[in-house]
RNA sequence: CGCGGGGUGGAGCAGUUCGGAAGCUCGUCGGGCUCAUAACCCGAAGGUCGCAGGUUCAAAUCCUGCCCCCGCAACCA
C-alpha cells in the first residue's frame, strides 16, 4: 500500500537580520511534526526557506553596502546553517530569489491580473510634495501636512489591488464548515470577528516605491508586493504552474495538510492566501496552526543587555537536544513561553541529567556491575512489574494523541513520565539488594530487563523530538529502534543482549551560576548593575562631519520648566512649558517613562530652539529638550552644571 | 474609549471552550536509599486563582466594572 503523503511547511524567515532562538523554535517544532508523522508511516514532504524580498532588505544591503542579492545569499546562508545544525529535517529549501519562484509568481499575477481579480487602482491620499508622503484626511494636522506643516494636494499613486471581497462569502463558509482549519480555535473567531464579517478591503498587490521584488512583468515599474510573493512559495516549491503544467509532485502533496506558522501571520494565512489559491482555482490547506511566541526571560531583547538568545549560542552550552528539548517542552500550546538560561539550566538539570540521562546511567552500571552487561529476561515476574508495563503500553497510545492535536509539549511529558516510572521502578525493586543473595538473581536479571525495555521504548518515541539522543541512548543499551506499531508489546528487547560497558553520560549537569558567569563574560552583563561595563560598552554610530558652519546653524538655550503634565492618549509624552528667555514655548517630549510632571517642574534643561515646529499627538511642538541616553534607552535630561538664567545661549 | 495577549503557592506553566473537590515541573523543608551524573524514591509546608460586584446549589471558569504588566500601532523633535 503506498504511502498517504503529508505536506507541511514552515513560513519562510525575513532575511533581513540572522534569526534568534524565537524565529529557531518554529522550525524545530515543524521538525518534530515532521518526524513523527514519518514514524506514523505518512510520506512527508516537509518545506521550509526564506523570504528574501522588500525595501527593508533593499535599505539594509544599502547600509551593509552590497547588493540585495549579497545581501540575502548571506543571510539567508546563515539562516539554513542555523536549521541544519539544529538538526531539522526539511526536504526543501525554498528561497523567494529563486529562478523558478519567481517566474511562477509573475505568472500567477498575470493571469489573476487577466481573469479581473487583480486590478490596476490608486492609493488616494493626500500628498505633501516635499515630504514625499501620503496621509489620510484623519493625520492631517489644522488640514496641513503633519511632518512639515505645509499644504498637502490630493494626489494618486498607481498600485495593484486584488479583490479580496468577491471571495469573502465563499471563505467564511469554508471556515465554518471546517472547524479545524483554523488552530488554535479561539483564533478562529478573532479572524471572523475582526476581518471577515465586518467585510474584507482589497489589497494592495504592488509597489512602486522601492525596487527589490519581483517585477511585474507586463508592468515593470511595479514590484509584486509581499504576500503574493510570500504565501505562493508552497506552491511553487512543490512545482505549481499555473498555466496548466503542474508537476506530479504538486499533485501528489496538494493541498497541504499543515502550514505552521507564527500567531502574528495568521490573518494572513487565513484569509488572504485562502483566497488567493481560490482565485487561483487549486484546494485550499487542511490546516493553519499558529503558533505563540518563545519570549526571552528578563524583560525586552536588547543588544546592550546582551540577552539576545541565538541558538547557535544556546547550542554551544547545552548541545542540539537540550535546546531542542527545551523549545519543545517549555512551549505551551497557546501561550507564549519564556525562555532564559537560568530556565535552560533548570531543564537540562532535572529533565535530561536527572530523570533521563542518570537513569539511562544507572540502569547500565548495575547491568554491567552484577551480570557483566548481559540483560536476559528470565521470567521472574512480580506484581509490581504491571504498573511499569502498563505505562510503557499507554505511552504510545498517550503521544500519538497528543501529536493528533500538535500538542507536541505534552507528548514529550509523556514520554518523560515514562522515564520517571522507570526511576521509580528502580526504587521499588531494590536491585542492589537483589545483588546481594544468588537466589534472587533472576528476579534481578528481570527487573533490569523491564528497565531496559522501558528505556529502549521512550528513547524510541524521543526520536521525533531529540534525535541524536535517541540514538545514543539506543546504542548505549544496544537495543533497536523501535516502530509505532511494535509499541504493543513489553518484551521486545532481545533477551541476552549486552549493553555499552562504558555508559557515556549523555547530558552533563551545569552549574546556573558558573553558567551565567560564563554568558556574562562573553556577551557582556545581562541585567542591571552594569554601571562602569556600560560606560564603554556604548557605541554610537558616527555621524559625518560637520563644519562650524554646520554646528552653527543649531540654536540651544537653557529653559526653565514651568509647567508639565501627561499627554493623555500616549504611552510617552509629556507636553511641557518652558520659558526661555522672555518666551514661553510648548515642547512635547518622549520621556514619560523616565521623568514624572511633577520632578521636572523647575529645572533647567537644554533646549534646541530653532527646530522647525512640529504637531505630535496633535499638539504643538517648538522645540526640543535634549537628554542623553544609555544603551539600554534610558534617558536623562542635560542641565546646566552652574545655575543659569533661561533663555543663556548654549554655544 | 487604537489593536491584541496576560495577571493561578518563591520561579516557570496547565486548568477557563462546555461552571462541579486548585494541578504539573522546579525550588524549600523532612524522611528513605546508595545502583547512579550530590543523582533516585516518599512525605510536608506554601495559593482569598489581579481587585470589586453580580448570576448560580456551586465560579479560576460565566456577566459587569476597575487596577496592573507585556507586545504592536501611532505622533518617541
Amino acid at each position: 500500500m503506498a504511502k498517504k503523503p503529508y505536506y507541511m511547511t514552515t513560513a519562510i524567515a525575513y532575511t533581513s537580520g540572522k534569526p534568534h532562538i524565537g524565529n529557531t523554535y518554529e522550525i524545530v517544532l515543524a521538525d518534530s511534526i515532521a518526524r513523527y508523522r514519518r514514524e506514523q508511516g505518512y510520506d512527508v514532504f516537509f518545506q521550509t526557506g526564506t523570504d528574501e524580498h522588500g525595501q527593508k532588505i533593499e535599505l539594509k544591503a544599502q547600509e551593509a553596502g552590497v547588493t540585495p542579492k549579497e545581501f540575502v545569499d548571506s543571510v539567508a546562508g546563515e539562516i539554513r546553517r542555523i536549521w541544519d545544525l539544529m538538526d531539522t529535517s526539511y526536504d526543501k529549501f525554498i528561497r523567494t530569489t529563486d529562478g523558478d519562484h519567481e517566474a511562477q509568481v509573475q505568472k500567477i499575477f498575470k493571469k489573476l491580473y487577466d481573469q479581473g481579480d487583480i486590478y490596476k487602482g490608486y492609493y488616494e491620499g493626500l500628498y505633501c510634495t516635499p515630504c514625499e508622503s501620503f496621509f489620510t484626511e484623519s493625520q492631517l494636522v489644522d488640514g496641513k501636512c503633519p511632518d512639515c506643516g505645509r499644504e498637502v494636494q490630493p494626489a494618486k499613486e498607481e498600485a495593484y489591488f486584488f479583490k479580496m471581497s468577491k471571495y469573502a462569502p465563499k471563505l467564511i463558509e469554508h471556515i465554518n464548515a471546517h472547524p479545524e482549519f483554523i488552530q488554535p480555535v479561539s483564533r478562529k473567531n478573532e479572524m471572523m470577528n475582526n476581518f471577515l464579517l465586518p467585510g474584507l478591503q482589497d489589497l494592495c498587490v504592488s509597489r512602486t516605491s522601492f525596487t527589490w521584488g519581483i517585477p511585474v512583468d507586463f508592468d515593470p515599474k511595479h514590484v509584486i508586493y509581499v504576500w503574493l510573493d510570500a504565501l505562493t512559495n508552497y506552491i511553487t516549491g512543490i512545482g505549481y504552474d499555473c498555466g496548466g503544467e503542474s508537476s506530479e509532485q504538486f499533485k501528489k502533496l496538494w493541498p497541504a495538510n499543515l502550514h505552521l506558522i507564527g500567531k502574528d501571520i495568521i490573518r494572513f494565512h487565513t484569509i488572504y492566501w485562502p483566497i488567493f489559491l481560490m482565485a487561483l482555482g487549486i484546494p485550499l490547506p487542511k490546516q493553519i496552526f499558529g503558533h505563540p511566541w518563545l519570549l526571552q526571560g528578563d524583560g525586552k531583547m536588547s543588544k546592550s543587555k546582551g540577552n539576545v538568545l541565538y541558538a547557535d549560542d544556546l547550542v554551544e552550552y547545552f548541545g542540539v537536544d537540550a535546546v531542542r528539548y527545551f523549545v519543545l517542552h517549555e512551549m505551551p500550546f497557546d501561550n507564549d513561553g519564556v525562555i532564559s538560561w537560568e530556565l535552560l539550566v533548570e531543564r537540562l538539570n532535572s529533565d535530561l541529567a536527572n530523570t533521563l540521562g542518570n537513569l539511562v546511567n544507572r540502569t547500565i552500571s548495575m547491568s554491567n556491575k552484577y551480570f557483566g552487561g548481559v540483560v536476559e529476561n528470565t521470567g521472574a515476574v512480580e506484581p509490581v512489574d504491571e504498573e511499569l508495563k502498563n505505562v510503557a503500553m499507554e505511552v504510545v497510545r498517550k503521544v500519538n494523541a497528543k501529536m493528533d492535536e500538535l500538542r507536541v509539549a505534552d507528548a514529550i511529558s509523556e514520554i518523560f513520565a515514562l522515564f520517571k516510572r522507570c526511576n521509580k521502578y528502580i526504587d521499588e525493586t531494590m536491585p542492589w539488594v537483589l545483588a546481594k543473595e544468588e537466589a534472587t538473581k533472576p528476579r534481578l536479571a528481570t527487573v533490569l530487563y523491564n528497565l531496559v525495555e522501558g528505556i529502549c521504548i521512550g528513547a524510541s518515541l524521543l526520536e521525533s523530538f531529540m534525535p541524536s539522543t535517541s540514538k545514543k541512548i539506543l546504542a548505549q543499551v544496544n537495543g533497536k529502534k523501535r516502530a509505532l506499531d511494535e509499541m504493543e508489546e513489553f518484551g521486545l528487547y532481545p533477551s541476552g543482549n549486552k549493553v555499552t560497558e562504558k555508559p557515556e553520560i549523555l547530558f552533563a549537569r551545569l552549574d546556573v551560576n558558573e553558567v551565567l558567569k560564563d554568558v556574562e563574560k562573553k556577551f557582556g552583563k545581562p541585567e542591571e548593575e552594569k554601571e562602569e561595563a556600560e560606560e564603554a560598552e556604548i557605541c554610537v554610530e558616527a555621524k559625518p562631519e560637520v563644519t562650524i558652519e554646520d554646528f552653527g546653524k543649531l540654536q540651544f538655550q537653557v529653559g526653565e520648566v514651568i509647567a508639565c503634565e501627561a499627554v493623555k492618549k500616549s504611552k510617552k509624552l509629556l507636553c511641557f512649558k518652558v520659558k526661555v528667555g522672555n518666551q514661553v514655548r510648548q515642547i512635547v517630549s518622549g520621556i514619560k517613562a523616565h521623568y514624572t510632571p511633577e520632578e521636572v517642574i523647575g529645572k533647567k534643561v537644554m533646549v534646541i530652539t530653532n527646530l522647525k515646529p512640529a504637531k505630535l499627538a496633535g499638539l504643538l511642538s517648538e522645540g526640543m529638550l535634549l537628554c542623553a541616553e544609555d544603551g539600554d534607552g534610558r534617558l536623562a535630561l542635560m542641565t546646566p552644571d552652574k545655575d543659569m538664567p533661561s533663555g543663556a545661549e548654549i554655544c
